[in-house]
DNA sequence: GGACTTCTTCGATGACCATCGTACGAGATC
DNA sequence: GATCTCGTACGATGGTCATCGAAGAAGTCC
């Protein structure tokens, strides 16, 4: 099958009123994992870690991605040996309405002004 | 006199261009420097690091202070003893358009939804 | 000049964090 | 079931960080 495991293991999601700005603000705070969400908000897709191709080992990037769903900015989801990682954009939204894209935009202004442009922009 | 010593000592600031939106992001993920960009926010003026009630000893709020300074987010002067402190939002509003409003506006809204209200919302 | 206020600097400390490597667990494929 | 892929867990390590207390420097006021 192609939906089999979903079920098997369920990962700790911080309900939406749960969700704190400062640790949003820490999530998005490391050069690592703002690339990873600016990632995930380019292809607005739900894509497996092993698709970011990050400059650490899996160990680290485990770590980082843990950091993101326990702050409430990403949620992930299993789908057979994969793990989905989403943007919980709606969640964000709410609680902290036009912050996610503010920081988007700071984000790619920022990248563009350094010229590190070439990676999220246009979509690889 | 009364504008005698702002000449004397002068701090480090980044320039504009030198400001990262990660270390601005980590700068705010703190929260006695959020309140402390809070209440400078909301009072719209500059104040001295020892209006601020802040529940740490005055080494930390030195510490805290210059970790906003050094990250782009205040500018500090000294006016005689005191060391006033005003938001760089110029700055940051030209490198990051409407992230701090963003960002302001989330912790006012998180304040209000637990109950952390009568701080810097109504101004005291 | 002496006392007072305001902030700084230094050293220490305990916590947290980003990183790695190795070993392991859970699904998928054959 | 063997094997492969994808991600987890654990232990270690070096770095940064928030915090404090005590001593000091810069300015103001009498």
């Amino acid at each position: 099958m192609t939906e089999t495991a979903a079920t098997g293991r369920a990962l700790p999601h911080p309900d939406r009123e749960h969700i704190r700005l400062e640790s949003v603000l820490h999530a998005l705070s490391d050069p690592l994992r703002l690339q990873i969400v600016r990632e995930l908000a380019a292809r607005e897709a739900e894509l497996t870690c092993s698709q970011f191709d990050l400059p650490v080992t899996k160990s680290t990037s485990t770590h980082h991605f843990r950091v993101l769903r326990e702050s409430g900015v990403v949620r992930q989801v299993y789908r057979g040996t994969a793990k989905m990682n989403g943007l919980r954009r709606d969640d964000l939204e709410s609680l902290f309405p036009g912050l996610l894209d503010s920081v988007l935009a700071a984000a790619d202004r920022q990248a563009a002004r350094l010229g590190d442009a070439a990676r999220v922009p246009a979509g690889g």
